[in-house]
DNA sequence: TGTATCCAGTAA
DNA sequence: TACTGGATACAG
């Protein structure tokens, strides 16, 4: 070992004048919007007068003259330097725009550790781009008074309504002439006098505005004694931004149902409101189990009421689908005096702009969102509301792989303030939580108003082929979307006046095209991905074929290619259950696509407009059945809906996902909720060929909790999560030896970091073995808590070689087969 | 992530 | 020897 020392002699570096550099400079430590981890993960440095942690500023970056956004993560002198040479250190300037309140900086770095992404992509997803570009981003010139008080200062994040500062107009920036307010207003005219009485008398809250905008309050004929008192001093000019969209159509939504009824509690509510609402002002999380229709919302309601009674502001969270005008205007209509935002996807940039800026200036003390609204700039947080804490829609697909219900909790503990996970059918994660007394459990196990819950019966599909069969004389085999009693079952209710809602969770017209002949056996798999290609529909007779992975597609083939046969269509999708409720029902009960009924599906459901059409139109009683994917599975309440059918329960079930049956189990349960909201019982059936599967039967009967102890003991029995912690790596590559290469590389660094009861699996081929042309080698990480999961995988970021890029991914609690 | 640089293969 | 594409290291 040789003495460091001895060698701090003998170099330049420190007998150098250079050794001084940097002294008595400000330095700011800065993630940059690249996938760069910096040294220890904490970005690179720069020189930086002025600048504060959550700042947002243009660094360069790179050896030519090009910079990139970034967030500052820390502030110091010299020793932030850490040995590096301080010529090197370039300088980075604050952009005024796009900041970060420090409270998100600490989230942001507790994501990128537990989802080891690098903390620059973690901050560079926190604020949607529109708020970054400054989209509808306007600056108005206006007027206030002179005499007015400086308003206090806000942090450039919170813009807008932001002042600008003067523009060097008017009086530039001087009091008014040492005769206002006296009796010598000499030198004004009497109406341009009488103007500025009227101003005088407007509350400070009206300023600053536009001078025509004055002009018509202090009923001047136009702008000139607002111009002359400017002129005069009275008045001066300052530029305020504002950021200008379309107004949203929850904006100008009028508020008769908050007047309308304000129901009274039920006990079960009482008790969850008070128990929440008491504990208030510190971090906890709150399970709150409610049964579909149990009033949950009006649960988050009272406690966000207080929330907002004590001064702070409210964060609610919706999965992707569940945010209908339905959704959103329960808590529009309940807080509109307090101001509303509202975050999804379908928004334009410059009215997600215009919201994320009304969250942070305060105009907005509540704001309603999708995962991403878990960001939100709102200042003094009082509670956060996570709605359907089960949903997997939660889960970001691409890096950072974060969960929205995780992050919320974490953003809870940094804010101190409790959060409220709301669900029917409760992730065994929040079971587990529960029962370990982590999370103080909550239960609504009866709907509001003594509703009974929906019958739901079992079809078992092969009893309902052979009686189809007695009761037609036709051929066993030929695909029946809809058995006997189903069809039953829609038509009386159709003849009733209810309204139906049909469950397949599967889109496109078939599953796949295949040759009858069973000796042949060939089926149609895309070229590029390890899947087959699947059937949909134009109208017209001869379909296409598309590949759900690689959205690849082509004409559907008429003729097997290995023996000449001709193909049939096999499983059903959407498109398909549509074509024969047409067939079955078109003239009996005049149930016409588009007209009567509609397909809800990510097909037919290109934008949130369309979605939000068919929803209000089905509320209006004009659709009389809804047919969709899981869309149309949650969150709906209309009380015209007495049927809701599952056409085949079994599609999530035979997924090779240990999570299927806890899938299955939310799904039915969810979709079964949607029946029976109004006066009359509903009706709810099922169709399966597994009518013993115990996450049908459970759910059949309602019983939550029942399925959840048992599946949470075969997981214990298994080693699966939640008794334990998983995190999947995946590699890809066009060039499969070379994606094998890497997996068993990061193999042998995992097993070499695993410390005591890790398991490192694989590497495996992924359920699908090929993407897009990229082969996928799938690493299951085990650990029994998160902790040693986090440790594993530190070490091997560390080393280098978990770094998430188009190579490798890696998805910390996964919820889904990659 | 974007890009400057390096290197091997190849065309002239 | 000059050009090109692909792999690679690196950015403060």
């Amino acid at each position: 070992m040789s003495d460091p020392s001895l060698f701090a002699h003998e170099g330049s570096a420190d007998d150098s004048p250079d050794a001084a550099l940097g002294e008595g400079e400000v330095y700011a430590r800065v993630a940059v919007e690249r996938a760069i981890e910096g040294e220890a993960g904490e970005g690179l440095l720069y020189r930086g007068e002025g600048l504060r942690v959550g700042d947002r500023v243009e660094a360069p970056l790179g050896r030519g003259n090009k910079t990139a956004g970034g967030i500052v993560v820390a502030v110091g002198g010299a020793e932030l330097l850490a040995g590096f040479d301080p010529r090197r250190v370039k300088a980075a300037a604050g952009t005024g725009r796009g900041s970060l309140r420090p409270a998100l900086v600490e989230l942001a770095r507790w994501i990128s550790s537990y989802y080891v992404t690098p903390l620059g992509t973690v901050l560079a997803t926190m604020t949607p781009a529109a708020v970054k570009a400054g989209t509808g981003r306007r600056t108005r010139v206006c007027v206030e008074p002179t005499e007015l008080p400086a308003p206090a200062p806000r942090r450039p994040g919170d813009e807008p309504p932001a002042r600008a500062g003067g523009t060097g107009g008017g009086g530039h920036g001087s009091g008014p002439p040492a005769c206002a307010g006296g009796s010598l207003e000499g030198g004004l005219t009497p109406s341009v006098r009488a103007a500025l009485e009227k101003i005088r008398a407007l509350p400070a809250s009206a300023f600053p505005v536009e001078a025509r905008e004055l002009a018509r309050l202090v009923e001047a004929p136009n702008a000139g004694p607002i111009n002359k008192l400017v002129a005069a001093g009275y008045l001066r000019e300052v530029e305020v931004r504002t950021v200008r969209a379309p107004e949203a159509f929850w904006e100008s939504r009028r508020v008769e149902a908050a007047q309308s009824r304000v129901v009274e509690p039920t006990v079960a509510q009482s008790a969850a409101i008070g128990g929440i609402g008491g504990s208030l002002g510190s971090f906890g999380v709150h399970l709150l189990r409610g049964v579909t229709g149990s009033g949950k919302t009006e649960v988050y309601l009272r406690v966000i009421e207080r929330a907002l009674e004590a001064g702070r502001t409210a964060l609610v969270l919706v999965p992707e689908i569940s945010l209908t005008p339905q959704t959103a205007g329960r808590f529009i209509d309940r807080f509109a005096d307090h101001g509303v935002a509202v975050l999804h996807s379908g928004l334009t940039a410059s009215t997600r702009h215009k919201q994320w800026a009304a969250a942070a200036s305060g105009d907005a003390r509540v704001v309603v969102g999708v995962r991403s609204a878990v960001f939100a700039p709102l200042p003094g947080l009082g509670v956060i509301i996570v709605d359907e804490e089960h949903d997997s829609s939660y889960k970001q697909d691409q890096a950072p792989r974060y969960h929205g219900r995780d992050v919320a909790i974490k953003r809870s503990q940094i804010e101190g303030c409790p959060v409220v996970l709301g669900s029917a059918t409760p992730s065994l994660e929040s079971w587990h939580n529960a029962w370990k007394g982590r999370y103080r459990l909550w239960e609504l196990p009866e709907r509001v108003g003594g509703g009974a819950m929906p019958r739901v019966q079992i079809v078992d599909l092969g009893a309902e082929r052979r009686l189809r069969r007695s009761l037609d004389g036709r051929d066993p085999h030929v695909l029946d979307a809809i058995g006997p009693t189903l069809e039953r079952a829609i038509d009386t209710t159709v003849r009733a006046g209810g309204q139906v809602i049909l469950l397949q969770n599967r889109r496109g017209y078939a599953g796949y095209v295949a040759c009858p002949d069973s000796t042949c056996g060939w089926r149609l798999e895309c070229t590029e991905c390890d899947a087959t290609m699947v059937v949909h529909r134009a109208g017209a007779r001869r379909g296409y074929v598309r590949c759900h992975h690689c959205l690849a597609q082509q004409l559907r083939p008429e003729v097997c290619p290995a023996c000449g046969k001709r193909l049939i269509d096999l499983s059903v999708g959407t498109q398909r259950v549509e074509e024969e409720l047409e067939r079955r029902f078109g003239t009996t009960l005049g149930l016409i696509a588009g007209e009567t009924m509609a397909r809800v599906d990510s097909d037919t459901m290109g934008n949130a407009r369309a979605y939000f059409d068919v929803l209000e139109r089905f509320g209006r009683g004009e659709l009389r059945l809804l047919l969709g994917t899981q869309m149309i599975a949650k969150g709906l309440d209309y009380p015209g809906v007495r049927l809701v059918g599952v056409i085949n329960a079994d599609t999530a079930l035979g997924l090779a996902d240990f999570r299927a049956g806890e899938r299955t189990f939310q799904l039915v349960s969810q979709v079964a909720g949607r029946a029976g909201r109004g006066a009359e019982t509903g009706v709810v059936i099922v169709q399966t060929f597994a009518p013993e599967e115990p996450a049908l039967t459970r759910a059949a009967s309602h019983d939550a909790v029942g399925f959840a102890r048992m599946e949470l003991e075969t997981r214990v029995r298994a080693g699966l999560p939640p008794a334990t912690r998983m995190a999947r790596v995946v590699v890809r590559d066009e060039d499969l030896d070379k994606a094998t290469d890497l997996a068993e590389r990061i193999v042998v660094a995992l097993k070499q970091s695993a410390g005591e009861g890790v398991w490192v699996d694989g590497p495996w081929p992924c359920a699908i073995a090929r993407v897009a042309g990229r082969h996928r080698i799938g690493i299951d990480v085990v650990a029994p808590d998160a902790g040693r999961l986090r440790t594993t995988l530190t070490a091997a970021r560390a080393a280098g070689l978990l770094t998430s890029d188009r190579q490798v991914a890696v998805d910390v609690d996964p919820v889904a087969l990659l």
